[in-house]
DNA sequence: TTTCCGATTGGCT
DNA sequence: GCCAATCGGAAAC
């Protein structure tokens, strides 16, 4: 591995409104720690999913028993089962009670490459992580993690203090319902991008 | 309790 | 490009 000087990213960079948490979490690193397993890198996509002014986003429908996370503490998990086989890692925004969440869609592989590649039966970089249940698949994210804090050494983001590279945005990707705003965000020209 | 369908993926045409 | 896999959440009945 190469020379990292990582620090963790605390609460108050999630305690934001979500679309600026998901524009500044490219780049930053997600890092996990499964059985002593260090595995992650850079994030290269994310999507900002609002509250009940957003159609998309699972808080449009108010408070249910699945979606009480994102109305919780800005800075946990937010961790979803769907298509009957994947889940989708979020990070939860804004001050608690207000909902909101970014979905991180993708990641740059780099820590732990050979462990994510055992995890995704997959050899190439490029399979590891592009694609936002294949990425829970190499990070070993799953239901357990839904609600924690994301403060702790097992899970986190970290911030290497480098500038961000040059990154687009777009409307989100795979919802029927839509809405106007740009809320997808990712690296240009990255070829880990979903 | 029944029905509809989803913030996806991988395999096949 | 198309579509099945697979199951829980949410709303309808």
């Amino acid at each position: 591995m190469k020379n990292l000087d990582l620090n963790i990213i605390h609460t108050s960079f999630f305690e934001r409104s979500t679309e600026k948490v998901a524009r500044d979490l490219i780049d930053k690193y997600l890092v996990t720690e499964r059985s002593g397993k260090l595995c992650g890198g850079k994030v290269v996509e994310t999507e900002a999913y609002l509250g009940q002014e957003d159609k998309a986003s699972h808080a449009y429908v108010g408070i249910t028993s699945r979606n009480k996370v994102m109305y919780g503490k800005p800075g946990c998990a937010y961790v979803y089962f769907i298509y009957g086989m994947y889940y989708c890692f979020n990070v939860v925004s804004e001050k608690e009670g207000v909902p909101g969440a970014v979905l991180i869609r993708a990641i740059e592989p780099e820590i732990g490459v050979e462990e994510m590649k055992i995890r995704r039966g997959k050899s190439k970089l490029r399979e590891l992580a592009a694609g936002p249940a294949k990425l829970t698949q190499a990070l070993k994210i799953d239901m357990s993690d839904n609600g924690t804090s994301l403060l702790s050494k097992s899970i986190c983001f970290m911030d290497n203090g480098k500038k961000q590279r040059p990154f687009s945005c777009s409307s989100r990707i795979g919802i029927s319902k839509s809405n106007h705003r740009e809320y997808r965000f990712f690296v240009r020209n990255n070829k880990f991008v979903s």
